[in-house]
Order: structure tokens, then C-alpha cells, then sequence
DNA sequence: ACAAAATTTTACCATATGGTCAAACTTTAC
DNA sequence: GTAAAGTTTGACCATATGGTAAAATTTTGT
């Protein structure tokens, strides 16, 4: 088949083919999700080959049939990974109420935290290293904080919320909600909560409702 | 000489002598400076031995000479840190104002993550990997957290500031000032600053305190 | 059923890495 | 100055790891 994208590679010896099979999606699926697993838990550097290949129930070169190397697995992770998580940015919504639109949100990257705490370490783990391959993607980023860093600018300038500096108000809203997945550790030995700890993000997003609400408002 | 410590060996060959040279001690600062370094940078796993000698200008074997492992090397850092860490949360004062305590833990806070963020970032992989070597350690901080919180609780009671949950609290506060530290690169990138960026710490103060003081009042 | 394509496995390889050893060299105490 | 203690080095070793080659097996389209 050798699909269009060259880090994936599978069947390398037959000619161009254009469609994927369905074992090769399944397979693809299979390893992305062992790999989001291996490299959440320790890293990119930290992690093996054999680990990822062992979680997902397969050989070694089985898995390396179908992405050429283990940097080819976390791309593609880290590809997927930011368009969902800059999602939430791209919602926030010049028409509407400011204080609402902030609420709303501190409450779906607080979702994200919950729900996808592994890509929420993968990326704090990319960031850490000094973010060696998403230079250009964190470019986009800035594009769009910038783009609704002057939406926020608007409302200040038509008093409908306190002024504040935007950017500091977005880095301090993902800093919160993304500790909740990256500090997890920590906030577990914290809170004495063992094992579920499921009312954590309840706890959280009143606390930060309130914060927010009372900082933000005029 | 034999150190007490279990993890440092220095003159494996020779009897139980008790104090430390002076080459021993200034190569073994020489060797925890180049680690944090590269702890910081690469992680622990992702950090050789060999990286962390050439950037101490000595040899593996000699490196090893003072410290066994690579295990103690980052066990004395994390060891080192965690005090400095906790001290700005040890000061908060019961006897007073609330509000300005709680401006000043942040301000302490941020001063750490802009003075010493390569303690930040050896920390914050630490947590990220679930905290494999600090478990004891994180106990403590748990306490810790349990002392200030009654102080939080205390306040709150006789009406000095607004009602919260004083841990989710601590964690808003570690979030956003170690994001300054950990997330360096992205931040760098958002903000367009290239190079210095020194003014980044005043806006983020200026910020959080709003954004806390409006957050916090009665 | 059968050939072509795709997939999986077995056996490897080169390099990197944590760590050791014993000999050579330096420093310190007398 | 000298001997003991402390330090440094070069040569090594075992294992882990990323990755490859080619043969063997399975799947797919007809």
C-alpha cells in the first residue's frame, strides 16, 4: 500500500498502492494507543521500542512495519494530540459574554485533563524537553492566542471584564487545568485520596469558577 | 574517607575515615551542577553518564568515583531541591494578613521558577513520571499542605477572605508560577520574546496578583 | 484455487549505555 | 622526603536498544 505520509511505512516492498488496509489501520490504532500509554508514563526518551511493541500484544518488527522509527509513533501522537487540545481556543467566541466564554473554557480543558490525561503528559513531557519537534505547530499555537488574545483585548477595551494581560490569562488557565493531569502524582499523595479521587475536578473547577469569575469580572 | 551517606562512595579502597576532602567536595558540587543541568534538560532516563561527566569536564569513571550511580546523583539533587521548594510554603504566617501572605507565597513562588527553573523542570519530571523517588518525601509536603490549609481554613472562618478550597488553592499557585519554568518554551514562543524575555516575570506578578487578590477578597 | 500483495516472524547487527577493575598518578600528613 | 590515603585514567564488560534482512505465513482479489 505505502501510504502518502513517509513515516509510515508498510509494505515496503511492494509498489505505490493508495488505500490502507484494514489490518494496517487496526495495527496503526493498536500501536498509537500502546504508544500514548508507553510514552505518557515515561517519556519519550524513557521509553522503548520493545514496550510499546510488547503493550500492543506484538513483535518488535511487526510494529516497526508499520511506523519506520519510534520517532515516526510519536508525531503522529503528538499531530493528533494538538488538534483536540487546541480545540477549546479555537471555541472561545468574540460574540459572546466574556466572563461565560472564559468559564466555559477553564471547564473543557479542565474535561481534557480528565479525559485525556495521557496526551496532556505527552505534551508536557514535549515542552519540557524544549518542544524539539513541534517547533512549527507551536507556531499555530501563537497564531492563535494571538488571534484571541485580541478578542479579549476587545472586551477589555469596551469594559465588559477587568483588564488583564491576555496572554498571562491563558498561560495561567492551561498552567491550572493541565496540572491536574501532569502533577497527578502529586495531587493524589496531596489530597490523601486513594485509588478514584473523581471529585477532584468538581472541587477544581468551582475553586477556579470563582477565581476567575470574581478576578475577571468588572 | 568513606562518607556516610549509603550513595556517595569516595575512597572505596580505604577504611572508615569520617570528613570529606576538599577535592571531594568540590567535585561532587562540580557533578550535581552538571546534572542538574542535564537532568533538567533531557530527564532523568534520557540522560546519560557520560553526558552529565563531559558536561562536569571529567571522566565516566570518575564521576563514578563520587557517586555510584546515576540514581544517586538525582537522588541528591531532588533531595537538595525539595527544601528550597517548600520553604516559601513553610513562611506563611497564621498571624498574617491573608491576602498579602498569599501575594507573597506567589511572589516567592515565581522568583523560584524564574531563579531556579532547572530545579523546576528536574522536579516537574519527576512528578510527570509518577514520582518513582519520592514517595517519603511527597508525605511530607502533604503534611505540610495539611498545616497551611488549616491556616487557610482559619482565615476564611473569621471572614478575612472569600471561602475556597485552600488545597486547590496551593495547586492554582504551583501550576501557574512552575509553568513559568517548565513550559519555558512554549511560553517563549506564545510571547514572541526572543532571547531575553526578562519582563515576562513582571507581567506574569502583575497578573496574578489580580487575578488573586480580586479572586481571594471577602 | 491460486497468484500477488501484505503481514509476521526469526535471526541478526551496531551502537549506546551503566557500570567495573586495576593500575597510575596526586595529595596529604608526618 | 616518604608513605599512606585519595584521585584519576584507560581498558573493559554485559546488557539494552533502535533498527534491518530475508524467509515464512497469511490475506486478498480474481
Amino acid at each position: 500500500m505505502s501510504p502518502p505520509s513517509s513515516d509510515v511505512r508498510a509494505a515496503p516492498r511492494s509498489a505505490a498502492t493508495r488505500k490502507r488496509t484494514r489490518i494496517q489501520k487496526e495495527k496503526e490504532e493498536l500501536i498509537l494507543e500502546a504508544a500514548l500509554d508507553v510514552f505518557a508514563r515515561h517519556g519519550f526518551r524513557g521509553s522503548t521500542i520493545d514496550q510499546i511493541a510488547e503493550q500492543a500484544g506484538i513483535s518488535k518488527p511487526n510494529l516497526l512495519y508499520y511506523f519506520r522509527t519510534k520517532e515516526a509513533i510519536h508525531r503522529k501522537l503528538i499531530d493528533r494530540l494538538l488538534d483536540t487540545w487546541l480545540e477549546p481556543l479555537r471555541i472561545i467566541d468574540a460574540g459572546g459574554d466574556p466572563i461565560s466564554e472564559i468559564q466555559s473554557y477553564i471547564r473543557r480543558k479542565l474535561e481534557l485533563a480528565r479525559d485525556y490525561p495521557r496526551e496532556s503528559r505527552l505534551f508536557a513531557n514535549e515542552i519540557l524537553q524544549g518542544a524539539p519537534h513541534i517547533q512549527e505547530e507551536l507556531h499555530d499555537l501563537r497564531d492563535l492566542v494571538e488571534e484571541k488574545s485580541a478578542i479579549i483585548r476587545d472586551w477589555i477595551r469596551q469594559e465588559k471584564m477587568a483588564a488583564c494581560d491576555p496572554k498571562h490569562l491563558f498561560f495561567s488557565i492551561w498552567a491550572i487545568t493541565q496540572h491536574y493531569a501532569d502533577f497527578d502524582a502529586q495531587i493524589r499523595v496531596v489530597l490523601g485520596t486513594p485509588g478514584e479521587g473523581e471529585g477532584r475536578f468538581e472541587d477544581a473547577a468551582r475553586f477556579l469558577d470563582q477565581l476567575y469569575v470574581n478576578g475577571l469580572s468588572k
